[in-house]
RNA sequence: GCUGGAAUCGUCUAGUGGCAAUGACAAGAGACUGUAAAUCUCUCGCCUUCGGGCUUCGUAGGUUCGAGUCCUACUUCCAGCA
């Protein structure tokens, strides 16, 4: 079972700490999005330097490419891409819900690579297999999201998360079981080895490659008390934490989380998918119970300019930052404010730099985690309402 | 000086009798939430009660119901010849 340690509790909030295998997570966290296994525009050493705890990646796009096998041959996720910290993966299922030709059974799902266009199925089973061979900490379990707000279909997209949730749980355990009675849970592969006994920081220590945890996912969309009958149902279920997913607005979302949270184990962390681009989901989520967040909307924000400030967003493509010289946002220790100006960053985004994106990177990733990580200091020390109220008027103006 | 050719939005450009005029870039603004996103959308002569109105294609005339498009002259630029 992943070990959770909560520290400090207000209300549904808590500080903890999720202890993987590649390191400790102190929750609140915001989990860096890194689908391809690559922060966009980030190096990991950027990552780690900016603050970041933890990595998210996406199986639907790493078994397209560069395949599963070749990342457990590399010796799992963390290895291969030098993060060497705790990671995650989604299950796959929120690409189900967004490509176009999609065929939903109750076996699983079948598309078209949107690469090539080449037929793939993924079932919970091969979604469960896949995120194995990546070898992430923490897994999600394969669930069905629809665009849909017709209830009805929402009932039935629930439902079907459930019974694919009962056969992620069996299919995590029979995999995990075969590689504890083959042996091969001291290790992973010598390539893995070799990595861990280099790297540096958090994780040197050889971990079983049987320890890998899955989250069920609670779904239901806008209808309450759906998405209790959800909860109710992944609560009952013998996982290691809950992702929250099938949020799309961040209307009703806090009301949405108390049902969900209040239903949940508490000694079990939450994850809450895909929210995290507006900082109010931020604070809404740690006050509902949430843990963990990712989102790919800070760095997807950043590529096209959209820049965090604590008075709120700002376009450093407007002309009126042109002559700015000074930085983008005072009191930020990030790489960006710390070393370059407004009017600088307007210019690299107007010449179309790459350094645009990755100074702009740096600083939305950095902005969103450290506003997770104050979030977490303000309920340890007790002043978590008053953060809020004064962070939320100052940024929303 | 002669002979050709060319002048259209900030730039390059389409346009050979029905045109406020094509496309690209530039410029201005907006969107983005488990990333098919280094993406996408809108504006881009002036005014507008969003129906439309007005003024435009080097300059000045002319032909025509109608001219960026045809004719004449001029101006400027380019190429070749002196």
């Amino acid at each position: 079972m992943l070990e959770f340690d909560i520290k400090k509790r207000d209300g549904l909030a808590r500080v903890g700490v999720i202890h993987t295998p590649h390191g400790d997570i102190k929750t609140p966290a915001f989990v860096g999005a890194a689908t391809r296994a690559t922060v966009k525009a980030l190096t990991m050493k950027e990552m780690r330097e900016l603050g970041s705890q933890a990595i998210l990646a996406n199986t639907y796009h790493l078994v397209l490419r560069p395949g599963v096998d070749l990342i457990k041959e590399a010796g799992g996720l963390a290895e291969f891409s030098s993060w060497h910290g705790p990671t995650f993966t989604d299950s796959g299922g929120f690409q189900i819900f967004s490509l176009p030709d999609v065929k939903i059974t109750e076996n699983g799902a079948k598309f078209r690579s949107h690469i090539d266009g080449s037929k793939f199925e993924m079932t919970p089973e091969s979604s469960m297999q896949s995120q194995w061979a990546i070898g992430a900490d923490i897994h999600m379990a394969f669930d069905h999201l629809v665009k849909s707000e017709s209830r009805k279909d929402m009932e039935k997209a629930m439902h079907r998360t459930h019974a694919w949730l009962d056969r992620c749980i069996a299919e995590h355990q029979r995999i995990k079981e075969s590689i504890m009675r083959v042996g091969d849970g001291a290790g992973g592969t010598p390539a893995a080895r070799r990595h861990r006994s280099s790297a540096v920081g958090g994780s040197a220590t050889a971990e079983p490659a049987a320890e890998q945890y899955l989250y069920a996912v609670v779904q239901g969309g806008i209808f309450n008390d759906l998405r209790a009958e959800s909860a109710r149902y992944c609560a009952s279920k013998n996982v290691d934490g809950f992702g929250i997913g099938g949020v799309f607005t961040a209307d009703g979302m806090a009301e949405m989380l108390k049902i969900v949270n209040n239903i949940l184990p508490e000694d079990k962390p939450r994850h809450l998918l895909g929210m995290g681009q507006e900082p109010i989901d931020l604070f809404d989520g740690a006050e509902n119970g949430c843990d963990t967040f990712d989102c790919v909307g800070p760095t997807r924000m950043a590529r096209n300019g959209s820049l965090y400030t604590l008075d709120g967003r700002i376009n450093i493509k407007n002309a009126k930052y042109k002559h700015d010289f000074s930085p983008l946002m005072q009191d930020c220790d990030c790489e960006c404010c710390k070393n370059y100006t407004r009017a600088y960053l307007h210019h690299l985004f107007k010449t179309d730099e790459i350094t645009a994106k990755v100074l702009a990177s740096i600083h939305n990733e950095h902005f969103v985690v450290s506003v997770t990580d104050k979030i977490r200091e303000s309920i340890m020390d007790g002043t978590f309402k008053d953060y809020k109220k004064s962070f939320l008027k100052r940024y929303y103006n």
